[in-house]
DNA sequence: AGCCCACAGATTGGATACAATCAGGGTATG
DNA sequence: CATACCCTGATTGTATCCAATCTGTGGGCT
C-alpha cells in the first residue's frame, strides 16, 4: 500500500474518509483540539490539512472562529455539476483519441474489479473502483492540473452520495453505463463518450441533491 | 482598504507578490526559516500560506524537501491556457446574458481606472486594473467557485507575465480590446465576448511563453 | 422587561523548542 | 580509481506553550 512519509498527509486521507461518510457531518464546526486528540497528532499537522481542505472547498475558513465542513446549498450543488461537466467533457475530449489498446485493457480489468466489489456488497470498494474507472480515463489527457480540478469536485459532494452504491439496482445501472462506456471508448467515439459521462453524471446528481434535501 | 485579521493573510498576500514579482523565481527553494525571518512572522503562519499556494498550484512540495516555486514547462503552460479557456467561456456563456446596466456601467469606471493608470505607467496599477475589470465580467456568472478557479488559472502565470504591462505598445492594445469588449457586452453578445476574451488569452500566452522561453 | 457592558471559558493564532529527515562531503575499502 | 558508507550541518516536521480573539452569560442600568 501507499506509504505516509508525513503525519499530515495520514491526517488529511483521514480527514477525508470522515467527511465522505458523514462522521464529520456537513455545518458541524472542526474542533482543532479534540480532533488532533481523537486523531493522535497534534494541531500543527492538522491544521495544514485543513487548509489543504480549505483550498478544495470541503472545508469552510472563519479567521478566529475555525473551520466548519462545507454544507453545499442548492445553489452550489448545481454550480459544481456545471463545473464538473466541463471540466469533464473537456478531458474525454482530449483524452479519448490518445487512448491506447493497452489503456482499454487496463480499463476493463478495473471494471472487473468494479464488479467482483459489487458482487460483495463492499460500498467503499466498489466506491473507490468505481472512480478509478473514471479517472483511469480522464488521466488519458495528458492534463494532470484538469484531472486535479475534476477530483476536486468529486471530492466536493462525496459527503453527500456515498449512500449511492448501497442499494442493488443503483450497481446494476452502473455496470450497464459502465459497459456502453467501454463501447464507446472502444470505438473511440468522443461525443458518445461525453453523452454517457454526463448520463452517469445525471444520475449521481439525483442522488446527491435528495440527500441535500434531507438535511 | 482590506484589513487583515491574521497574520497569516499578509504573509500569503506578500508571498503571491513576491513570486508575481520574480523576487521568489521559478524552481527556487523556499528555505522556511530565512523566509519567515524576512517577513516578521514565525513559520506556522509561513508553512499555512505555503500550503495554500501548493492548492493552487503556484508552489511545488517535496515531503522533507520543503517547498519550490512552480517553474511552469510549456506543456504545462499550454495546459493552463487550455483550462483558462473552457472556465472563461462559461463564465461569459452564463454571466453575459445576466449582465445588468449597472455592471456595465461600473465596468466602465473600471475602464477609466485602467486608462488613468495607464497614463501615470504605474504598472502594477495597469495590472490590478486589468484584473478588475475581466474579473467584475466574470462575476456576472454569479459562480464564485468557477471564478476561483479561473483566478487560480491566471495566477499561475502571473510570475512570468509581470512585463507585459511595461511597453507603450501593449498598453494601447489593451485599451482597444477592452472597448471592444465592453461593445460586445452592452450588446449582451455571447460570442462576440467569448472570441473577444479569447483574442486577450491569445496575446497574454505570446507574452507568457517568451518569458518561459528566456528562464 | 429590555438593553448594554464586563467578565470568564473556550477556541484559535502564533512563537518557540525539539525531533526526524535529507543532502553533501569526506573517508575507508574493494 | 570508483564506490559504498557514515557523519555532519542544514532544513523540514511536529509538539508544546502562551497570547489574542471570540462567544455566551450574568449582572447592572434604564
Amino acid at each position: 500500500m501507499s506509504e505516509l512519509v508525513t503525519a499530515q498527509e495520514g491526517v488529511l486521507r483521514e480527514l477525508r474518509l470522515q467527511i465522505a461518510s458523514g462522521k464529520l457531518s456537513p455545518g458541524q464546526q472542526v474542533i482543532q483540539d479534540a480532533l488532533a486528540a481523537s486523531l493522535g497528532v497534534s494541531r500543527v499537522p492538522l491544521r495544514e490539512a485543513l487548509k489543504v481542505l480549505e483550498g478544495e472547498g470541503q472545508v469552510i475558513y472563519h479567521p478566529h472562529r475555525g473551520y466548519f465542513v462545507a454544507d453545499l446549498s442548492v445553489a452550489d450543488l448545481v454550480e459544481v455539476y456545471r463545473i464538473r461537466s466541463i471540466l469533464e467533457d473537456e478531458a474525454l475530449r482530449v483524452g479519448v483519441p490518445l487512448l491506447t489498446n493497452e489503456d482499454i485493457e487496463y480499463l476493463e480489468d478495473i471494471l472487473v474489479d468494479v464488479e467482483s466489489a459489487a458482487k460483495t456488497g463492499n460500498v467503499t470498494a466498489v466506491t473507490a473502483a468505481n472512480r478509478r474507472f473514471h479517472f483511469a480515463i480522464f488521466e488519458a489527457s495528458n492534463m494532470p492540473r484538469l484531472v486535479r480540478m475534476i477530483r476536486n469536485q468529486w471530492d466536493a459532494t462525496d459527503a453527500y452520495r456515498s449512500v449511492y452504491f448501497a442499494t442493488p439496482a443503483n450497481l446494476a445501472h452502473m455496470n450497464t453505463e459502465h459497459r456502453s462506456m467501454i463501447a464507446a471508448l472502444v470505438a473511440r467515439d468522443v461525443e458518445k463518450s461525453i453523452a454517457q459521462q454526463a448520463a452517469h453524471r445525471e444520475n449521481s446528481v439525483t442522488v446527491v441533491s435528495q440527500a441535500i434535501n434531507k438535511s
